[in-house]
DNA sequence: ATTTATATCTGAACATTGTTTAGATTTGAA
DNA sequence: TTCAAATCTAAACAATGTTCAGATATAAAT
């Protein structure tokens, strides 16, 4: 069922995602997946774990891959939110989509928190400033800018003619002004 | 049709949203939208539309109320963004959401055009680096805190201690992060 | 090895949804 | 008054999420 549902939600997204089709694919009948998950809202909600936890072993990952640096570890994990969320859309939107998630689940409440913390913890050593102001800053730039691509408001990078180059190269001017504002 | 939406956008978000319900509360049988808007795409490119006109309304407002310096302006706009956003989150997400929206849609592609010119106008006349790096980066900021916040994905802004106050001031922090980048 | 309990699944059903079709009603101009 | 366009309804269709009773498999316990 969960490798079903993340094929559907890369070809279609969230908002073509039916429970019924996914248990088509699974080869199984469209009452079984109630009696696992409860409802849909539950197996998203075990798709936004999983989708938490990818992205805080991507930012890990990056973060240690980098030079050690504080500012070095905040842009690593910069681009790995960017680079992850690009890399499986539908599980990024289903994770940080409008909540059709069931809010009171133990296990995607910590997964989020620590993926939170990450985020805190790396801003907070790269910054002078007030940590949660400036977590917010890095957050909302990183998020909103995959969330603009995703959903497809950027008309210069699609009809008009882009700046300069690749959307790659966009995320690393955003992350320099980011950076210089910390 | 279109006031009952917007009702059932403002009560229950784009996810809640049917068709059914909607011409029911407007009193009208399912098939009557049909005729008016095509299908329940063309229905939301409507009020999408209707949400890049007041968007781009509430900005230029913001701007010229200002001081009128660039950075004053750009101040504005980035305000009124946020607040426009937080006043009515259903038409919001409907316009910025993933596209459920009719992209052949002529006047919806109109609206956002201009929304997006203002945003680029304001920005390149309060910076001298590149329009579209800046253009990207106050987007980005705005767009993706109003979008973590409406998405309920701020857990410090709801169960942790708020670090200082409200949302707006949060804003204002982050606004103020914004143009020192620039 | 047999029984028993738990887990897992199916098939059918139900209410609801978006959409289409044919026909009815209203509206407005010729 | 007539005719055509606009507007709407009623009914139907396929598809969806969910529930429920019963069937099947699995595994433990006697």
């Amino acid at each position: 069922m969960l490798t079903a549902a993340e094929a559907i939600l890369a070809e279609k997204g969230v908002g073509g995602f039916t429970l019924r089709e996914c248990a088509r694919r699974a080869g199984v009948s469209p009452a079984a997946p109630s009696h696992h998950f409860g409802n849909v809202k539950g197996l998203l909600s075990v798709i936004a774990t999983d989708g938490y936890d990818a992205l805080s072993l991507a930012m890990t990952n990056a973060a240690d891959a980098s030079d050690g640096s504080p500012t070095a570890r905040l842009r690593a994990i910069g681009r790995a939110y960017i680079a992850q969320a690009l890399h499986s859309p539908g599980r990024f939107r289903v994770t940080f989509g409008q909540s059709n998630l069931d809010d009171h689940d133990a296990n995607l409440q910590r997964a989020a928190a620590a993926c939170f913390q990450i985020l805190v913890d790396t801003v907070t050593a790269a910054t002078q400033r007030d940590p949660m102001e400036s977590t917010m800053m890095v957050w909302s730039v990183v998020h909103g800018f995959v969330s603009l691509i995703l959903d497809r408001h950027t008309p210069f990078l699609n009809d008009c003619t882009p700046p300069r180059g690749t959307i790659d190269q966009m995320a690393e001017a955003l992350l320099d002004q980011c950076l210089r504002a910390l």
